[in-house]
DNA sequence: AATGAATGAGAATTCATTCAT
DNA sequence: AATGAATGAATTCTCATTCAT
């Protein structure tokens, strides 16, 4: 019905104290909204938590939504800096049990820093406005891990690539955000945990390699 | 810290009429807290979405708290009932694919009325105070799955199982999220989405096999 | 471009209580409008004027548009009840200083309880959302006008007749609001004010006179 | 009560530059409060359409309401330099439709680029701060009609030509305010209600010649 | 002098929960 | 017991004004 325009930043700041404040507020941010969630979460809170009036806040972001979708937006981006490292053309041709340790050891790393912000991402289809940011995360990711499959498969269709890779990624994310809950539980654990993702990962690249070959000598 | 009170139910209804209600209520909950989150979700909504006076609500639920456990609990029991009826001991025997299509084909069936709450289910760690309910959900599906696993691999460890259990259920619940994010992208994917799903279970119960097989033999 | 729907009352009160406080409302928020305009009122200095908890008057009214709209209706309504008792058919035959004086007394009686609202009507151009509340005061009082118009000049042109209608009404609401500001100045005086006004109301329809038999005789 | 400190300009540019600014200021600010009204109208969005810092403009004007000060005090000044051009000694001896004919002219030719000034004259008796503006360009406007009324009718006593005036000017202020609305309404018709408001004037400016013959013959 | 980023009090509006009827 | 009107703390966002650079 109503498609408003995707809310941007209102002002980028041009001098070097504004742009630390930036990533001030952006660094709350992410924590206030991984912590409670996008509704739980205060712009006052926010702010606080940051060091910033809240006027600073307002003055570049126009609303609570445009502060999320930058703070989506910086994830993205590092998310996709971190995973471009990784997945280089060379680790196609990897054996799937290291393909998955590379891809788990480097969404861990960037993760620690993330992770809570994660959670959230998964569940940003309850409101529509966010969903974007979302799945922009999610696109992005997976289509760096599709661009690898596609060297590592070629005989697989394109959109099947690209559906396997976001079916990796869902599960990969949510096997992280189960890491960290089970964490508080037993910190000692959160390591088999974090094997055990990675043996799942594992599984399905090799079943993708079985798949593609089956097919391949067809 | 804070004394937390887990929120209960403040009476349960003796009267036919009282159940009737309530079973509304909870209805009403579960379409809209999985419509619209546990925040954004207001109890007037919930009331008047149920065509019950707000007044009856709060004299069965003491708070929106009472009322999220409640229907995460309604959900479990029933999720629980519909794994029980799928994981028999027979089931132990089917061949990865097979087992898990028959989990797939439970939680879709299940599902078709419950996915949108699932969402909500692995959200709710963000607030602490509904992180109970959802934790509950997932050990008991968990415990199911791991009791089968248990007949099926006498050689792994018990909390080996149970982990491997948690991560299978973890990755299948993020993935039927996706499902219904997919389906309104395109309808037509939808399925093939459900069938990649299925193809990352039945890897990963392979794995297991081969992992069990091969600790027995040594 | 984005013309909304009109602003309505949110729930129209049942009991008799719920009609007392709505009047209440109405009756701060005419005062608090008039006195400090629409954009300086505020919704809690209402609330408190009227003695109810600002939760309550948003119960009543979606938001302080709806709120302005309400009052605006409600003297649109009183107006033209006090009009029409004043303008009846007969009035038509009267002289013109005679029809001025009953004109400008009924609008004196009214105003001596709404006069500060008046201005506020006046000034609606300002915000194009209130515009409409304040022409609908003036179309109706001037379509009443104009009915006496009708028969007393059958020879002029209905447009003709609206416009001048149209056109001493809004004199003499401006002069109305002249006089609240001059009784401040030098009570004594503001009845002489109140004789100009009627003065010219009388030049006018008396003007209005002698155009019509003009044309009549030609 | 409180101390009202009428606001005054906080400095008089001597600079040429500094002038120039002012100017600029005051006409982004005649437009701003013409457009949205005193209280919607903001500093920053009248500093901007100025092309200025808002610094500058808080370098000049103490706060926003010496700014309006300003503006209205701007107005009253050619205001009455307009009306002086027109109001001539001369003038007085004219037949009432030619008086107000060149008076309505000179309003009009005046108010093109200031009419929407006008209506923010007439409300402006809401705010009590503002009030004095208000009522400075009423009194000097209504003072040199008063002049041309004391030579047109010398029976009169002083005070009633003051106060006849007043009443012109106000209603004709007020028509004019109309006019502006109207022309959104059917451009094609402000012209006639132009021209039934200078028969209003007309008509009034008779009634006040006949008053004092009347008088002048007893 | 000139600038414009920074500030925070204040305004509109919502909603979980209560309690008089 | 049942109802739904009433409550007011809490939230998002604005804007007049200042002052460091």
């Amino acid at each position: 019905m109503d498609d408003q325009q995707p809310p941007r930043m209102r002002r980028s700041p041009r001098q070097e104290r504004g742009r630390a404040r930036v990533a001030q507020i952006l660094d709350a941010a992410e924590a206030i909204f991984g912590a409670q969630g996008y509704d739980a979460a205060t712009t006052n809170q926010i702010a606080a938590h940051a060091g910033v009036p809240i006027g600073s806040l307002y003055q570049f972001f126009p609303n609570k939504e445009a502060l999320f979708h930058a703070v989506a937006e910086r994830y993205r981006a590092e998310a996709n800096a971190a995973l471009g490292a990784a997945l280089t053309p060379e680790s196609a041709a990897l054996p799937p049990d290291a393909l998955a340790e590379r891809l788990l050891g480097t969404m861990v790393a960037f993760g620690a820093a993330h992770i809570s912000f994660t959670r959230i991402v998964l569940q940003a289809g309850a409101n529509d406005r966010l969903a974007t940011a979302a799945a922009g995360i999610l696109d992005d990711a997976s289509a760096q891990l599709a661009a690898v499959l596609a060297v590592r498969h070629p005989t697989l269709a394109e959109d099947e690539r690209l559906r396997a890779a976001r079916v990796a990624f869902t599960a990969v994310l949510a096997l992280l955000g189960l890491v960290t809950v089970e964490k508080a539980r037993s910190p000692a654990d959160s390591k088999a945990f974090l094997t055990e993702t990675q043996a799942l990962l594992a599984a399905y690249l090799g079943a993708l390699d079985s798949r593609a070959s089956g097919r391949a000598g067809k």
